[in-house]
DNA sequence: TTCGGAACTGCAACGTGTTTCTATTATGAC
DNA sequence: GTCATAATAGAAACACGTTGCAGTTCCGAA
C-alpha cells in the first residue's frame, strides 16, 4: 500500500527517487556486462552487487531473484532495441516478408552476443510463477513488435491488432524463443535457426 | 574408450549389468515420485539418492546433474507413454484433427500431473548444451510422435517423413513446449493453453 | 534544524547442487 | 578361488543463491 510517500517520481513510471532509478540503472548493465562476459553462470549476484556499487541486499530489494533480474535485463534489452529501430515501419511487401525480415535482424542481434543471449533466454524459460509480470512485459513486447510487422504500413501505434494477427503472432514467437534456445545450447547453427524460423513464418502467414 | 568388458548386456541398448539397469530405474522412479509430489524444487539430489537408495556420489555416476536427471525422466515418461498409446493409428479423418487429438490427450496427461509437468519442463527449458543429447532424444519422440499424427494410416514404422512433415511437426512441438511453460508458470489457463495450441495446429496444417 | 522511518551497508549464516576423497564391496578375467 | 579393477557408500567440503540482522545513512515532514 503505497500512498504518495515521495514527490519526485518525475521520469518514468513511479520508479522512485532518481538516486533509486540510477541503482536499478546501475545494476541492470552490470547484470548485461556480466552476462554480456560469461553468460548465465556469470551472473552472481555478489559479483552483479559489487559491480554495481550496491549491497547485495540492496540487490535483492531490487530484484527479488536473479531469474527476476535476468527477466528484467531482457525486457529493457528489448525496450532499447525498440526504441531504436521501433520508429520507422518495418521494410517489406508482405506480412511473411517482413516477419522474416525483423527476425532475422533480432535473431542476428541475439546471435551477436552469445553469452548475454544464452543469460537472458535461460533465465526467461526457467522463471517460475513468481516472474509472471516481468515475464508478461516480455511476451507482449515480442506481441507487438509482430503484430507491428504483419501489419506493416497498416500499423497505427494505438490500435488493438485483431485476435488472428495476435494469435499468429504469439505462434511466431514461440517458434522463435524455442530456436532461440536450441541456439543456445548448442543443438542448432545459426543457419538452421534462420531457416527454422523462415520456414515457421511462412507455414502460418499464407 | 570401452570395449567389451561386460558380457551380459542381454536387455536394452548397452546400460551395463542388471544390477546397473536396476540402479538407474531406482534413480528415475525417485525422481518422478519426488517430482509428483512436490516439483521441481522437491527434486533434491540428496533426497533422490536416499529415495533411490544409491550413495550421492552413485547418484552423479549415472546421471552428472539435476538437469540431466529430469530431462532423462522427461525422456522416460514420453517413452512409456508412446508404448503404451502408441500401437494403434491415431483416430481422425484430417492431419490437423489428427494433431489436435493427440496434443490434447498429451497435454490432458500433463496437466493431470502439475507438479511433474513443471518439474520437467523448466528442466528441458532450463537444459544447456551439456544436456544436448538428452533434449535431442526428447525432440526426436516429440517429432516422431507428431509426423505419426500427421501422417495417420498412411504411417509406416521405417519410413523417414518428409521434410516439410519434419518441419511441421517442429513448429507444432515449438509451440506445445511454450504453451507447457506457459501454463507451468500459471500464465495461462488449461483452456488457453488448449486454444492456443489449436489455433496453431490450425494455422500450420492446412 | 530536528526527527522518525525507510533505505542502504556489511557481514554472517543457511540450503542445496556439485565435487572430492577414502574405505569398502561387487564383478569379470584367469 | 584369487586378483585387479571398477563401482559404490559415506561423508566432508565447496559454490552460489538467498535470507536475516545490527548498525549507519539518507530523505521528507514538521
Amino acid at each position: 500500500m503505497r500512498i504518495l510517500t515521495t514527490t519526485n517520481s518525475l521520469t518514468t513510471d513511479d520508479l522512485g527517487s532518481a538516486a533509486q532509478r540510477d541503482r536499478r540503472r546501475r545494476i541492470l548493465d552490470a547484470t548485461i556486462a556480466l552476462a554480456s562476459a560469461g553468460g548465465f553462470d556469470a551472473v552472481q549476484m555478489r559479483a552483479v552487487a559489487e559491480q554495481a556499487d550496491v549491497a547485495l541486499g540492496t540487490l535483492y530489494r531490487y530484484f527479488p531473484s536473479k531469474i527476476h533480474l535476468l527477466v528484467s535485463a531482457l525486457a529493457r534489452t528489448f525496450e532499447d532495441t525498440q526504441t531504436i529501430v521501433g520508429r520507422r515501419p518495418v521494410p517489406g511487401d508482405t506480412p511473411s516478408e517482413r516477419v522474416i525480415y525483423v527476425l532475422r535482424r533480432a535473431t542476428r542481434g541475439m546471435q551477436g552476443d552469445a553469452n548475454l543471449t544464452e543469460a537472458l533466454t535461460r533465465a526467461f524459460m526457467f522463471a517460475d510463477a513468481s516472474v509472471a509480470t516481468e515475464i508478461h512485459v516480455v511476451g507482449m513486447q515480442l506481441t507487438t513488435m509482430l503484430t507491428r510487422s504483419i501489419k506493416g504500413e497498416a500499423y497505427v501505434e494505438g490500435e488493438q491488432p485483431s485476435d488472428e494477427d495476435v494469435a499468429i503472432a504469439r505462434v511466431i514467437s514461440d517458434v522463435w524463443l524455442s530456436a532461440l534456445v536450441s541456439w543456445v545450447t548448442g543443438r542448432a547453427s545459426a543457419e538452421e535457426v534462420a531457416d527454422h524460423i523462415e520456414t515457421a513464418v511462412r507455414l502460418v502467414l499464407r
